[in-house]
DNA sequence: CGAATTGAGTTTTTT
DNA sequence: ACTCAATTCG
């Protein structure tokens, strides 16, 4: 593609943004922007006009699936490979600096990242050590992150604090922790972003290389990133300062894990000659729903201010639904489902369903499957996250390195081979005795018989395991999964389910040694998963950040849902909240239904909701209100109710019955496939592919198509 | 040492 | 309501 097809099709504001590459600059791109293009049209820009290879841009996203969309799409502009090239998230990026570079830091190169629930682990065993009460070890867990995110280290912690207090342990628990890791081997997600940041800082010979082999830096959901990422770009960028950061503050959805929308702000004082560009044009929205989530977002102080606009018409009405329980409520999501999808303009897949929290989608799930819908359940507990599957990692992890403390507790005793806890404190002691490793300890128990013979057996067994496991270093990782199944007697007596899972695994091994594949599983999430056929997709609103639908249903416009009973006291996690709703809001492109319950079963009691505070933001004239009452009568509110076309009918007449990719047939041509649809009303047109005969364009109003 | 029972805490969001 | 973990008993 050369450089007036790259241009092609962009707005001005976006060729600004795609033209800018000398020095830094920062796009505030609004929802549906088509932020995407710009930087993957920039990045082949960057490649085909500026001579830049691929491996000297330094591409950074959110999640492993941006990250791959991204890479496809390149490629498809340079219509090349894109071997070598930097894309990728924050985390995985760090991990291959690190793979090359973390001996300087007194790590050794075959480290292994520790996921939440290994990290959990190893925080509770700490604090059992300590002696203070386990429980809390979710919030000590949560302060460390947070800590690591903001790079306060364990020392400046320690010196911070008065000295009393629960700092002053959680301190004592937050060095202990890194120390373990170090002795482990092992870092933690932070550690990734933390450990490259002091590598730069601190080896100024390595930074300065890394600065001349990345000469430009893209980085996308900028407003998402915490203070340690955020100087880790910084670190990188200010030699050359051909930088571009996209982000959109009002999208800022993950405070809670350290993220800081300040840092958007922070850019433009650290980089005063930046260039800023506002992207406002949304091609997403009908006008309507633009309208909606303005007004919402609008109450936010603070922000970037933006106009968003579309040349899409102005649409249907919002329609808010207040139905009398959360059974009603996901009963009526259903039908609506069901009813939309009968008409035949919108399949399944163009439908989602968006929430607050996961437990919500248990009500949507039983009234689809009543209705017979097909439906798919993004996140909840991931394939990656099951016991069976952490059990063989543990193994495998424990092949490359035996001194992995947290997978060697994790599965001594699994499958059951009877070292029970009498034995692993024992382990225990003498480890933090002797400053061994659990795997030395246990063989220095063995080799000074320091205890009965029974239990000496069963620990040479397991150390005989061990060593049999060392042998798998280098070696297809389906081969040595099914080996360690096999040499540990792991599916003996397991559901079958469970046995399912572990072929799963092996088969997701396919093709890898076991070092690559330990280094993609650390990294793999939920988001990642792979898409079925055709079903409407239930998530969480985190989850569909960055996803369009034609159909979304937000539910659970409540207060104590959304906004999210755990923010309601802090102005600025009410901020937070906002924004997620406008972020839910921004991810529709036709048709958008909210609803609520007046009565929700919380922690087991039924309990009386009011509407969401965020309801009361958007204009009546947007939003059509409908309240069912307890015994079934329906009463509507708002905008003109009555003596107009029904808002389904209403979207038979704007939408397209066919989308891009669907097979259609004609009367004279047969069976095709619809490559475009365009135009509004009577004068839609669309473009269909008849094998054989060619691309056709046809009036949608006179042609005779029939869905396949 | 392991199974069973009791009891507490739990439900935000993710790399 | 439900899960997960500690405690207790065999």
């Amino acid at each position: 593609m050369n450089r007036e097809a790259l241009l092609d099709g962009l707005n001005p504001q976006q060729r600004d943004a795609l033209l800018h590459t000398d020095g830094a600059l920062l796009v505030i791109a609004g929802a549906g922007s088509g932020k995407t293009r710009v930087i993957t049209h920039k990045y082949a820009y960057l490649v085909r006009e500026k001579r830049l290879s691929p491996s000297s841009i330094l591409t950074v996203t959110f999640t492993n699936k941006a990250a791959e969309e991204m890479k496809g799409r390149i490629a498809s502009l340079l219509s090349r490979d894109l071997k070598d090239c930097w894309i990728g998230t924050f985390h995985s990026q760090c991990m291959r600096i690190l793979r090359r570079e973390i001996q300087v830091l007194g790590y050794r190169p075959e480290f292994v990242v520790y996921d939440e629930d290994d990290q959990h682990s190893l925080i509770r065993h700490i604090l059992k050590e300590l002696k203070i009460y386990e429980a809390l070890y979710r919030g000590v867990v949560s302060r460390i992150n947070s800590l690591k995110a903001s790079m306060v280290t364990p020392e400046e912690f320690l010196a911070s604090g008065d000295g009393f207090g629960f700092d002053e342990k959680l301190a004592k628990v937050y060095v202990i922790y890194q120390d373990e890791l170090r002795r482990c081997n092992a870092l933690d997600f932070d550690d990734l972003i933390l450990l490259t940041v002091r590598l730069f800082r601190d080896h100024p010979d390595v930074l300065r290389r890394y600065r001349e082999r990345f000469s430009y830096i893209l980085v996308d959901e900028f407003q998402d990133i915490n203070s340690a990422q955020y100087e880790l770009v910084k670190l990188l960028a200010l030699g050359h300062r051909n930088i571009s950061a996209v982000g959109d503050d009002d999208q800022s959805i993950y405070r809670f894990r350290g993220a800081e929308v300040a840092n958007i702000y922070r850019f433009e004082e650290d980089f005063p000659d930046a260039k800023v560009i506002k992207l406002e044009q949304n091609y997403r929205s009908t006008q309507n729903i633009l309208d909606v989530s303005g007004s919402v977002i609008s109450r936010n102080p603070g922000r970037k201010a933006k106009q968003l606009w579309t040349e899409r018409g102005r649409g249907e009405h919002v329609n808010f639904y207040w139905l009398p329980t959360e059974e009603e409520e996901a009963k009526y999501v259903a039908k609506t489902i069901k009813d939309i999808y009968l008409k035949g303009v919108y399949n399944y897949g163009d439908m989602a369903v968006l929430y607050r929290i996961n437990l919500q989608s248990r009500a949507v799930e039983v009234a689809l499957k009543r209705e017979g819908v097909p439906y798919r359940v993004v996140g909840g507990v991931s394939f990656f996250e099951r016991k069976e599957v952490k059990d063989i990692v543990s193994y495998l992890r424990l092949s490359l390195n035996q001194h992995d403390n947290v997978s060697l507790r994790r599965v001594i005793n699994t499958p059951h081979r009877g070292i029970g806890s009498a034995t692993l404190n024992k382990i225990e002691h003498v480890s933090r005795k002797n400053d061994l490793s659990l795997f030395e300890a246990i063989r220095r128990v063995c080799r000074t018989k320091a205890s009965s013979q029974t239990v000496l057996e069963k620990l040479e067994a397991f150390l005989r395991l061990l060593s049999e496991l060392s042998a798998l270093k280098g070696r297809p990782a389906p081969e040595a999964i099914e080996y360690i199944v096999e040499l540990t007697g792991y599916s003996e007596g397991l559901e079958d389910q469970r046995l399912q899972s572990l072929s799963e695994l092996t088969a997701s091994a396919e093709g890898m040694s076991v070092e690559e594949f330990l280094e993609r599983v650390s990294l793999f999430t939920r988001l990642d998963e792979p898409v079925p056929e055709d079903a409407v997709s239930l998530m969480t609103i985190h989850a569909a950040k960055g996803l369009e639908f034609p159909v979304t249903f937000i539910i659970g416009l409540e207060e104590g849902v959304l906004p999210y009973f755990k923010s309601s006291d802090n102005e600025e996690e009410i901020c937070e909240e906002r924004r997620l709703f406008y972020v839910g809001l921004t991810r529709t492109k036709d048709l958008l239904y909210l609803t609520g319950a007046r009565k929700r079963r919380v922690l087991s009691r039924r309990q009386r909701q009011e509407p969401s505070r965020f309801l009361s933001d958007i204009p009546k004239r947007c939003c059509q209100w409908i309240e069912k009452d307890p015994c079934g009568t329906v009463a509507g509110n708002g905008v003109d109710g009555k003596g107009r076309s029904s808002p389904r009918d209403e979207a038979l007449y704007y939408a397209f019955p066919y989308k891009t990719g669907c097979r259609v047939r004609h009367p004279k041509w047969g069976i095709g496939v619809v490559r475009d649809c365009y135009g509004e009303g009577d004068d839609r047109k669309v473009y269909v592919n008849f094998p054989g005969v060619g691309v056709k364009r046809l009036a949608l109003k006179f042609a005779q198509l029939e869905r396949v």
